[in-house]
DNA sequence: GTGATCTCGTGGAACGTTTCAAATATGTGA
DNA sequence: TCACATATTTGAAACGTTCCACGAGATCAC
């Protein structure tokens, strides 16, 4: 049933011309002239020759391949910088290998080690914790590595990320300026780097707010899931109304989510008795039963300069100069955390629409 | 400072043998003697030989890796769909290659060829419409095709999907014997497919029960997401209660989303005035205001066969059947759909847990 | 005309594996 | 000790490209 697969030899033989020249027809088009040319393009055609791209790539010595490493594809921040990545690798002709690392170092070292066998171009990758070692190996082999939403300890490597202190820092700063002086954040476990980094630029916009508003309320939780989020909620309804913080600021979407359901279950209005901001911008925000607040990361952006540096570095060869790119989060302001009185400052409807406080990157070269 | 890259012929210079043995050392050890083989180990392990897998491809005339085409990589379907097909894959030692189309035929076009470029053993699609011909002529080539969520029309490959006549027919078939008789069907465009089915799936669950229940109330929607659900939810709003449907099945969770916020808006309560069921049981389902029920499709099982289907195919040879494998939904039942009246049939609390109704795959060999 | 300069094409050597027939070592039984 | 089977190892030929040093004509300047 199956056709014998063609090579450029037979294409060769039927175009009456040497291997040499197909391959020029392939890869140098004007190099050859137009009659010969025409005629070894009719020979591909009408045999139906594909090109084998193991064969290329064992001559050129390296394939025209990257290999992203995530933690989880099922996360929706993940799918996105990996649209960003393939947006970029595929202007560049590149093709992407995307992997799984499920946060388990086995899983992360068998698929390095594949990739390394591909030969790829190179590794952008969201490490395991404790993967230090192996990359700075695989790098020393010669395979560029480029950290996505880490940054590069050792600056040995370019890594892009988001600032993350800057992006707790806008939410509640909006809380602030929209009257609130209880705060609450929600958030954990604080030995996540992100989750610190957002609290800490709560801290931050608090300090500057010289001393009308009270310290931050910190509420940890396990997990930063739907149904710690119903947890802390619960904990805050307990709270009397008179000392119970008036805004909350959560570390993700999903853990906003939960405060938001256990707030209706106990008859506390958002935003009127309680403001309500997450992060990460999830689809679903918008679209929850009050439209959600939230700090917008750049995704797609992401992963789009992390293919683009890496893309850079194998270009670039010798004059290559290591970058961290951090990003600046953007706040989308939406009902959650609107009007903390019943007559809102601004009637017009056009100010429930999504607006950009903040945009663009800064660079760091090491 | 990259190291140059080693190759097989300086490990056995180092280990004192041919290239032959370390070749057998690396795919049939136990063909060597066990002396040269540690001495062999010993010198891959100093060099930091790593096999050059494009050599070895091309030599074995075709790749050890897989192609997944997905119209999106952003919606979880794919995403959890994806992991069951690289879970499959990654047993049999694999890789999977993943590409997203975009629902685009240039799109589609290009990875296909990209795929096939690089030798791929076989390729999982869930095509772009119009993609047959594109589709056959990879096949005669030689590259096996597996049809994903899609049913092959010709017999002419392997597929694997999911029974959606039935997924309505289960939905349906709940809300009448919970109790409702008026029953509305929010979905569209008509011309998806799977909605078509799911429709159909209503009606039969309807006609079964022997006319003591009325016609299904159809309301046609042009998209599946959550605003389109908001205008079917107004629009329901709108009628009389004495002859608004009581319970609605949605053509998807988002939808059904969007119909909740609009009930609530208006002060219809969930389930009490009208029973909701989605399709899809997205993560947000259980976690909505009013926790959905919702039709779950066995979205990593069918990567999982997909995969598996398609490595039987490269084994098997000629021995190989193409196999059509359809599988079954079930109904998890969540409170948005329980207890019609206030007096709760099932006080326990334990009955608000999810249920399984259906479950396993049918076959059918073509 | 003659040498110099183009434009096209050619042929064969790599690239790093795997495979397999042949060569060599090792062991066995008589 | 020899013939023969068995266990190891070897060496060279592929696999399908790309690359490159060379040649064959054609064109040009003088």
């Amino acid at each position: 049933m199956a056709d014998a697969p063609v090579s450029i030899r037979e294409v060769a033989a039927l175009a009456g011309v040497s291997v040499g020249t197909v391959s020029n027809v392939l890869n140098r088009p004007d190099a050859v002239a137009e009659s010969t040319r025409s005629r070894v393009q009719a020979a591909i055609k009408s045999l139906g020759f594909i090109r084998n791209e193991s064969a290329r790539q064992l001559r050129a010595g390296r394939s025209r391949t990257i290999g992203l490493v995530v933690l989880d594809v099922a996360n929706p921040f993940f799918t996105d910088v990996a649209r960003g990545v393939e947006d970029a690798a595929s202007e560049s002709g590149l093709a992407v290998i995307l992997c799984n690392s499920d946060d388990q170092q086995a899983k992360e070292s068998r698929y390095l080690e594949l990739l390394e066998e591909h030969r790829v171009q190179g590794i952008l990758i969201t490490p395991v914790y404790g993967a230090d070692e192996r990359l700075a190996r695989l790098q020393r082999r010669g395979t560029p590595v480029v950290l996505v939403d880490s940054r590069s300890p050792s600056r040995g490597q370019c890594s892009v990320s988001v600032d993350d202190v800057l992006g707790g820092d806008l939410a509640v700063s909006h809380l602030l300026a929209v009257g609130h002086e209880r705060i609450a954040f929600v958030g954990g476990p604080m030995s996540i780097r992100q989750v610190a980094d957002r609290r800490d630029g709560a801290v931050r916009a608090l300090e500057r707010a010289d001393g009308t508003a009270s310290d931050l309320y910190v509420i940890e939780t396990p997990a930063l899931n739907v149904s710690a989020g119903q947890q802390a909620g619960a904990a805050l309804a307990e709270l009397p109304a008179e000392t119970r913080p008036t805004a909350v600021f959560c570390a993700n979407d999903l853990l906003a989510l939960g405060v938001l359901q256990e707030m209706t279950a106990h008859r506390i209005r958002v935003p009127e008795n309680v403001a309500l901001v997450g992060y990460d911008d999830i689809d679903f925000a918008a679209a929850a039963a009050v439209p959600l607040s939230s700090v917008r990361q750049p995704r797609h952006q992401l992963g789009r300069s992390a293919a683009q540096l890496l893309i850079d570095e194998t270009l670039g060869e010798q004059a290559h100069q290591h970058r961290q790119v951090v990003f600046e989060p953007e706040l989308v302001i939406r009902r959650s955390s609107q009007a903390q009185r019943r007559r809102p400052r601004r009637p017009k409807r056009s100010a429930l629409a999504a607006g950009a406080l903040a945009a663009g990157a800064s660079e760091a070269v090491g």
